[in-house]
DNA sequence: CGCGACGTTGATTTGCCTCAACGATTGTGG
DNA sequence: CCACAATCGTTGAGGCAAATCAACGTCGCG
């Protein structure tokens, strides 16, 4: 159950068998079916889950309706609402699984008791926003300086695996279109080829 | 020239006076004069600097000459390309001086040898990556699903201070759109009142 | 003084949205 | 296991937000 996940932090700091045995005593393990919130907004976010197995989708939803998706998450991601958790200030997103999913979480008490205890995790946590920082500073740019065209190869090209698991117009959403948009946008990739 | 960053610090973790030297031994200090460059495209970014005074941004650039710009960073703000400092790779972006800045900056190594010496650095960074992700997060959203109207005002009531030191067509190229096309939002905000 | 940076305005075009209608596929309760 | 509903993707008509291009006025500064 913690091998991933032993990976993982392997990947970014160094820990002796207590700190590990520790570290496992301060997660959870859920399993949560497709088609459930793990968040939904208003709420405060008391989790930081990384995937072990599922596909986990982020998003905030506006007064008309439209879904505005910031993150597709499947095995080895994190996710959480850091904002919400940090500050533990209600959300204005929605944390909602696609497929059946099983996580490995922290709650905001004892990720505090881990900073306290290992302090190495600063780091790998550190480590960890800064990536996603630069992966969104990114995203921002394509947003505005790209065509919804330009988006979509970059989408497919990027995270191939994920587009094979959402559906489409999840896809539009993601890359800030609707979903008749992005149809039209692929008809016209066909006759192109 | 450190009472600034000093009370910046205290804002995250508690030092000693040793600590506080250490730190002090690692920063160098920098007078840059308006409309200079403190990093250009297919350049590593090795600093991370906070601005004691001044008004500095970051952007990009694409193949048309369209500018897009990533953060206004006036005092008491940091200014780096996190993705190219910590990766060591070439960045995407420019970092210009806007006015006559001052800064105490701080290079890859010595960045290092503070979290070796000082792990509550760690803790510090963290905090502040952190806080930039979910504010470009929000502004992603943002970019999504509101009018250039509302960016603007929100621009207005969220940077008041930036506002009057920027130039108009800056703030557009900031909220992501052409500077003619904000001069109409304006006229049309005029006559509204 | 003259020139470049800045902001405005108008005409035209375009990228994308909304709404509506329609098949195809999936899944689910009876 | 079928029937019906929901979900999903496609296509077309019409509309709007914002881009582009071009011309022009103002101002601050070297």
């Amino acid at each position: 159950m913690f091998s991933e996940i032993d990976r993982f932090v392997a990947r970014y700091i160094q820990l002796s068998e207590e700190e590990l045995a520790l570290f496992h005593s301060l997660l959870r393990h859920r399993k949560v079916r497709k088609k459930n919130f793990l968040l939904q907004e208003g709420e405060v976010c008391d989790f930081e889950a990384l995937i072990l197995k599922g596909c986990i989708r982020t998003y905030y939803l506006d007064k008309e309706g439209v879904e505005t998706i910031l993150l597709f998450a499947v095995e080895e991601w994190w996710v959480s609402d850091i904002t919400s958790f940090s500050e533990r200030k209600p959300s204005n997103l929605f944390i909602e699984t696609l497929e059946d999913s099983e996580l490995l979480t922290i709650d905001f008490n004892d990720k505090a008791r881990l900073f306290e205890k290992i302090p190495a995790f600063e780091r790998m946590f550190r480590l960890l926003v800064q990536r996603s920082l630069g992966m969104l500073q990114q995203r921002y740019y394509s947003s505005i300086s790209q065509t919804a065209e330009e988006r979509y190869l970059q989408f497919l090209e990027k995270y191939p695996l994920v587009a094979q698991r959402v559906p489409q117009h999840q896809i539009a959403r993601y890359i800030g279109v609707s979903p008749e948009f992005l149809s039209k946008v692929r008809s016209t990739l066909f006759k192109k080829h």
